[in-house]
RNA sequence: UCCAGCGUAGCUCAGAGGUAGAGCAGUUGGCUGUUAACCAAUUGGUCGCAGGUUCGAAUCCUGCCGCUGGAGCCA
């Protein structure tokens, strides 16, 4: 019967057949233990001299890394397992032979791995990131349609840029010039207007020379955007949502979770509702903490967020930026129109901004007058401007950067290993 | 784009003016409970590229290329 490393506790004591890989190998004079992988996970497979043919041992003495093959034998459990079971194996027999595998059981450097990320990938702990990463965009599904979200798809070719800030890829869209999408959210507000509650996910582009372990030239985000929705709603929606994501990877993934070694009580304190302060109480607390290279009206960078960061034991909430430094559809604070109503998350232990999100401008006279200060005309905003025409309602949305959330919760340093090929500056292979 | 550091065997690194080293991987042999297994033997090099200084350069100098970390910008 053919199955899975994944299946195996539901045959234990069954013959089983199961298509592997090998991982790695130890083996004497008797007795030989393989590593084994299947995708679905990790099994030790025992092969004893006395329980398989000449051949069958000898072949599995001479078993070369990641060698791709079918291995037979019997499901025992066992307490010196990792996993709890074992394969005494009975019968092998080699799909094809893999010869000098470049990756071995001992370090490399990045740039070697980063060469042959599409080997690398197969390694546990590039193998339980990516589970992690598959979790949180199962869990996101699960929360946004359970709180009755439809998914949207933005287009990834646009005419123009939502922000207009950073770098955008430029190409051609036949005689036209097109740009990679760097955001869904102009559209998620279009698609908020008729569906009510919806999000995206999808790819996003950022042509800037940034290098740092927190940047990726092409990313995924996840937008929601919420019709009849203020600024304060849209913060419960925010910190609901990444608690449940953060729970369910604690749920589901408690395997990963160990091959990474994450502190799991730093993951357990992420419970709704997280802490507020407010750009204004952030100028005012880095300067009570020393810091003497910012002042209101300046963005933060990253030291700047770390040490609010540092703070909390949650993500926080920084809100009420100046209007001058942020997108140009930002709602003013009626209050204080010198600030908009929106916040940035800055997870915790230093992984930086995961959220930015805001209230939107629905007035169309302010929203006209915005387009005047930004110059931005012509049909690639016009469409944008009608939504504010055309029974135009309060609404808040919102983007998370999923490798970003990747890195946080799995607790690896770099944000290059949380997304299977990486595009980052200077790297567009494999 | 700027700042700093690094390029030596397939991989990770040592060698800092006198002519190339280790561990791992590979290969051969040994070992019945290994967990980055262990033990013994062994193969393996245009010292990133180009120029310069010197009797002599992997080593010192200049330029270029590549990589790594950080800054800015951002999610």
């Amino acid at each position: 019967m053919k199955t899975t490393i994944g299946n195996v506790h539901k045959h234990v004591n069954e013959t089983v057949t199961i298509g592997v890989w090998l991982h790695n190998k130890r083996s004497s004079g008797k007795i030989a233990f393989l590593q084994l992988r299947d995708g679905s996970g990790f099994i030790q497979g025992v092969v004893a001299k006395a329980a398989v043919s000449e051949e069958a041992f000898e072949l599995s003495k001479n078993l070369t890394q990641e060698t791709s093959l079918y291995v037979t034998g019997e499901v025992v459990e066992d307490a010196r397992s990792p996993l709890g079971y074992e394969l005494q194996v009975s019968d092998l027999e080699v799909i094809q032979e893999a010869v000098d595998y470049p990756i071995t059981p001992k370090e490399h450097g990045t740039e070697f791995l980063m060469d042959h990320r599409h080997l690398w990938l197969r390694s546990t702990k590039q193998h339980a990131i990516m589970k992690v990463r598959n979790e949180i965009i199962r869990s996101t599904f699960e929360f946004f349609n359970k709180e009755g979200f439809v998914k949207i798809d933005a287009p990834i070719l646009t005419g123009a840029s939502a922000e207009g800030t950073t770098e955008l890829f430029h190409t051609k869209y036949f005689d036209e010039d097109a740009y990679l999408s760097q955001s869904g959210q102009l559209y998620m507000e279009a698609a908020a207007m008729a569906l009510g509650r919806v999000f995206s996910f999808g790819p996003t582009f950022r042509a800037e020379k940034s290098k740092t372990r927190r940047h990726l030239i092409e990313f995924w985000m996840i937008e929601p955007e919420m019709a009849f929705m203020d600024h304060e709603e849209s913060l419960q929606v925010q910190e609901e949502y990444v608690s449940y994501v953060v729970q369910s990877v604690l749920e589901n993934c408690k395997v990963e979770l160990g091959t990474l070694e994450r502190d799991l009580t730093q993951l357990e304190k992420i419970k709704a509702p997280f802490p507020r302060i407010t750009y204004t109480e952030a100028i005012q607390f880095l300067k009570d903490q020393g810091f003497d290279d910012i002042d209101w009206g300046d963005d933060f960078g990253a030291p700047h967020e770390t040490a609010i960061a540092e703070a909390h034991d949650k993500p926080v909430f920084i809100t009420h930026f100046p209007v001058e430094i942020k997108a140009f559809y930002m709602k003013p604070d009626p209050d204080n129109p010198d600030v908009a109503l929106c916040a940035d998350l800055i997870a915790p232990e230093g992984y930086g901004e995961i959220i930015g999100g805001s209230e939107r401008i629905d007035d169309y006279e302010l929203m006209a007058e915005r387009y005047k200060e930004h110059e931005l005309d012509g049909p690639a905003y016009e469409w944008y401007l009608q939504l504010r025409q055309y029974g135009s309602v309060p609404h808040s949305g919102f983007g998370l950067g999923l490798e970003r959330t990747v890195a946080w919760i799995t607790g690896i340093e770099h944000i290059r290993e949380t997304i299977p090929f990486p595009r980052l500056l200077n790297r567009l292979y494999p």
